[in-house]
RNA sequence: GGGCGCUUAGCUCAGCUGGCUAGAGCAUCUCGUUUACACCGAGAGGGUCGGGGGUUCGAAUCCCUCAGCGCCCACCA
């Protein structure tokens, strides 16, 4: 088989990828210990994104190296309708033919929805194949499939019937633009420069008024109090009394609360129940009434006439205009505060009052943060699992509904002849139902998303039911982003808590956010977008996950880097030349047989690939990627690459070669599949798919052998370094004494260090090795020996102060005593080491 | 208003529960066309680990403090 010169990783991917998913290598195999995880379903109709290539590469590593290790291993892949930003994307294309949504019934929407879906979710599936993704194919779950409704409605009942569900009206986020409601996290808080506007409001029955601050002039339609603290000796008298609101002239009560905080502003605050969430619980306790003035279009009702159908904004200039007219505006301050914003389309959210389903959330919160508490879960980083449990200290009441179309109906009707008569039933197709003579309207609104996102590990595994794959709940690693601890981990795990009595898995891994190269994040707008199709296109699917995960720690935003992932190029063309050498070595017709060390760099190659797959062990046993990764890129490259196969062109132990190359394929296989696969089919002595191999088993050798490899390297090393420093580039010959490490290594020697040849020589002459400690000399003349000495005077000096700094170590009596005894032995040793170096030093350069 | 994180070589970042001359990739410089690889090899330079203080035999690592940067959460008009 004659490998090309250079890997090109876009001639093998595709067809690798299709080889181990006919196989049915990504499949559980049932033996074993179940290792499980989740894939946070990408949104069906869309690309992948940068951050979905970290997410996918590290769980997919993680897998790997658990299939190798004997567990049996499942990756559950989803899609995910993603309702609102699915709804979102076809609502635009609605508007571009000139359509909304209001033209057509919830079925139509629903269906014309899933075609656009469909045709879009290929590609995405595509892409994950592309990144190497091992996911059991077969097992995927699309987040309207059938099982994830009646779930999802199985946990809705058990909510309802246990009183958890409740239908109210609230002020609720509410997006004019899409015109529905958002939960509490799908609104961006922005601080911004505004303006305290301050106004009067004349009282009725006293003479005089009441001055009150607001940033929301335009809601003082709405207004159906004014409201100042009990305490305050301002308003003290006013209270019961009634203003006239400017401009529309109705009549409102002054009223007392203790929510009014009287120093801010000018101590009394206007209360417009229908569009303040502080003002709604005021005019609850007060017994107020709710006056709409923004609709749900977001333009202004229930108002004076030439204020009706404007906008927010344009309401606002002109309230404001009238108040300056009729002279009511007593003073503009500017005045920072945070308002909320549309996370999609950017625009102000409205708060506004809606009847809505809500989860009552506290005795879900309480269990996950006593399961918390208990250490059931372990994060990485531990860090977010504080900022999780003070999420569930502080969360609110679930608002579960959506006005949107496109989703999962929520499972309930409504009694037409009693509006607070709801019965929870599943027949959602039917528009309405009759029931014991009763007429039941079916509820519109669909379920947020997170709802059933919230449930999906214990849906996909099929765990309620006890399907096939039960046995992986609870699932071993969630990993995923740290955006979504609140809005996906915490629901995880309270609905899991929940439903299933478990919490849903055992460690949470999040990674931070991919930023560009620039350390900005990535956005459409700012067109700073990184493709990772292009990236694989360019340099390769294992490429872009070297790169990715190299240098990356859990919880910490990265910038992208190129330049890693054409490190990540160069290391698999690195692997590709080890093969393509190992292959030219071993010729198409070897036939394997047990591996024995000879020489002592097939000693020391073992030692190097037992310490990489421990190190490796040890890394991705606390998912440290990076550290992992690391470890088996030096361990190939330095090890195998720089001194193995060098020493292996002398050298004809053919199956240790083999079993060298077979290992490091093995090591490499998590964090580089297509590469190794693809060289793994090349080789005519393997049977069967690297992916099923399980993880290397390290025959024994002797470490005093690989310890002697070692001091061939040191010598190779100090001939390197002080050929290379002496004036001009000439090849010299190296000189020794009765040494059987150089005698026995010779060519090795000699073509690594570059030299003219090596002999053994009775008399010494020329320029010692001294750092070696061996009895070797470079036959150099007695000009270059004089250039030289400066050199060595150097070294005596720093040699001289690195025993000053351990003798002073050692002299100190709390370090001997209180130090671990290793560590003082070492500092003995080492101590000599210097102290016989010196000695050598100070021989040589008696001779100069 | 709370919380979290970051500040280590020119750049981007590792450095776990404190312990050898603080590492990597890229960049820079020198040398090298050795029959696996120039997507290469051999070497070199480069860091008072943000400042200050403390604990300790020993701190980049733990504690306090100051400074700068970033993020998340939060219904004060």
């Amino acid at each position: 088989m004659n490998l090309a010169k250079a890997y090109e990783p876009n001639q093998y991917e595709p067809n690798i990828y299709a080889l181990w998913e006919q196989s049915g290598a990504f499949r559980p195999s049932g033996k074993g210990e179940p290792f499980s995880v989740v894939m946070p379903p990408p949104n069906a109709n869309g690309n992948l994104h940068i951050g979905h290539a970290l997410d996918m590469n590290l769980k997919d590593i993680t897998v790997r190296y658990k299939r190798m290790n004997g567990f049996d291993t499942v990756f559950i892949p989803g899609a995910d309708h993603a309702g609102f930003e699915t709804w979102v994307v076809y609502e635009k294309e609605l508007n571009k033919k000139g359509q909304s949504r209001f033209d057509f019934s919830r079925e139509q929407l629903y269906s014309q929805v899933w075609d656009f879906v469909e045709k879009a979710r290929g590609n995405m599936e595509l892409q994950l194949r592309a990144l190497g993704t091992s996911a059991s194919w077969e097992d995927l779950v699309f987040t309207l499939d059938e099982k994830v409704i009646t779930t999802v409605y199985g946990t809705f009942k058990k909510l309802w019937d246990d009183g958890l569900i409740y239908r109210g009206e609230r002020i609720v986020n509410y997006s004019t633009k899409y015109q529905t409601s958002y939960s509490d996290i799908e609104v961006d808080h922005k601080l911004e420069k505004g303006t305290l506007w301050h106004i009067a409001y004349p009282l009725i029955d006293k003479i005089g008024e009441i001055v009150i601050a607001t940033t929301r002039p335009e809601t003082l339609f709405g207004d159906v109090a004014v409201a100042v603290h009990p305490e305050d000796e301002r308003y003290k008298d006013f209270i019961g009394s009634h203003v006239v609101l400017p401009i529309s002239g109705r009549e409102i009560p002054v009223i007392a609360d203790e929510y009014v905080d009287r120093d801010f502003g000018t101590g009394a605050v206007k209360i417009t129940p229908a569009h303040d969430p502080n003002d709604f619980e005021v005019g609850k306790r007060h017994n107020l009434d709710r006056l709409q003035v923004i609709d749900f279009d977001g333009t202004m009702i229930n108002t004076p006439d030439q204020f009706i159908g404007l906008d927010v904004a344009e309401a606002r200039k002109k309230v404001l205009a009238s108040l300056k007219a009729e002279e009511y505006l007593r003073k503009e301050e500017d005045y920072e505060h945070t308002v909320g914003y549309d996370y999609k389309s950017g625009l102000p959210i409205q708060p506004l009052i809606k009847e809505q389903w809500f989860l009552k959330i506290e005795p879900l919160a309480k269990r996950a943060l006593k399961a918390i508490n208990n250490g059931e879960l372990s994060f990485y980083p531990p860090s977010k699992q504080h900022v999780l449990r003070q999420y569930l200290e502080n969360v609110h009441d679930w608002n579960l509904s959506r006005q949107i179309p496109w989703g999962i109906p929520i499972p309930a009707f409504q009694n037409e002849a009693d509006p607070d008569d709801w019965i929870f039933d599943e027949r959602v197709d039917e528009k309405t139902l009759k029931i014991d003579g009763k007429t039941y309207h079916r509820e519109e609104d669909t379920f947020d998303t997170w709802f059933s996102s919230g449930q999906w590990p214990f849906i996909v595994t099929d765990y309620l039911d006890g399907g096939e794959l039960a046995r992986f709940y609870p699932t071993s690693l969630m990993e995923t982003g740290t955006d979504l601890v609140d809005r996906w981990i915490a629901r995880m795990i309270m609905l899991g808590l929940y439903a299933t009595d478990k919490v849903p898995f055992k460690d949470v891994y999040l990674h931070g956010m991919v930023l560009d190269e620039n350390s900005q994040k990535m956005s459409k707008s700012k067109g700073n977008v990184i493709n990772p199709m292009d990236s694989v296109a360019e340099y390769g699917s294992d490429a872009l996950r070297l790169g990715l995960i190299a240098s990356r720690s859990p919880g910490q935003h990265q910038a992208f880097s190129t330049d890693r992932i054409i490190a990540g190029r160069n290391f698999c063309n690195k692997l590709w030349n080890i093969a393509r050498f190992a292959e030219h070595k071993l010729g198409d017709n070897y036939q394997p047989k047990t591996p024995q060390p000879q020489s002592l760099a097939d000693h020391w190659i073992i030692g190097e690939l037992d310490n990489a797959k421990q190190a490796i062990d040890r890394a991705i046993d606390k998912y440290r990627f990076a550290e992992a990764g690391d470890s088996m890129y030096h361990a190939i490259w330095d090890g195998v690459a720089d001194w193995y196969i060098e020493a292996a062109k002398d050298q004809d132990n053919l199956d240790l070669l083999a079993w060298v190359l077979n290992t490091s394929l093995k090591l490499a296989h998590p964090f580089a599949p297509f590469v190794t696969e693809t060289i793994w089919q090349t080789l005519p002595w393997n049977d069967g798919l690297l992916i099923n191999e399980s993880w290397p088993e390290v025959i024994n050798y002797d470490e005093i052998a690989a310890g002697e490899f070692g001091r061939v390297q040191q010598l190779v090393a100090e001939a390197r370094f002080v050929a290379i420093s002496l004036p001009g580039n000439e090849k010299y010959s190296l000189l020794y004494q009765q040494d059987s490490l150089i005698e026995d290594n010779k060519d090795l020697i000699q073509r690594l260090a570059k030299l003219k040849s090596i002999e053994a020589v009775d008399q010494a002459r020329g320029l010692r090795l001294a750092v070696s400690g061996r009895e070797a000399w470079l036959d150099v003349s007695a000009d270059t020996l004089d250039e030289h000495k400066t050199n060595l005077e150097q070294r005596l000096v720093e040699t001289h102060a690195d025993i000053k700094a351990l003798e002073g170590r050692l002299s100190n009596e709390n370090y001997v005593a209180k130090a671990p005894e290793k560590l003082v032995n070492e500092s003995r040793e080492q101590l000599k080491e210097k102290q016989a170096l010196v000695e050598r030093l100070e021989q040589e350069l008696a001779v100069l």
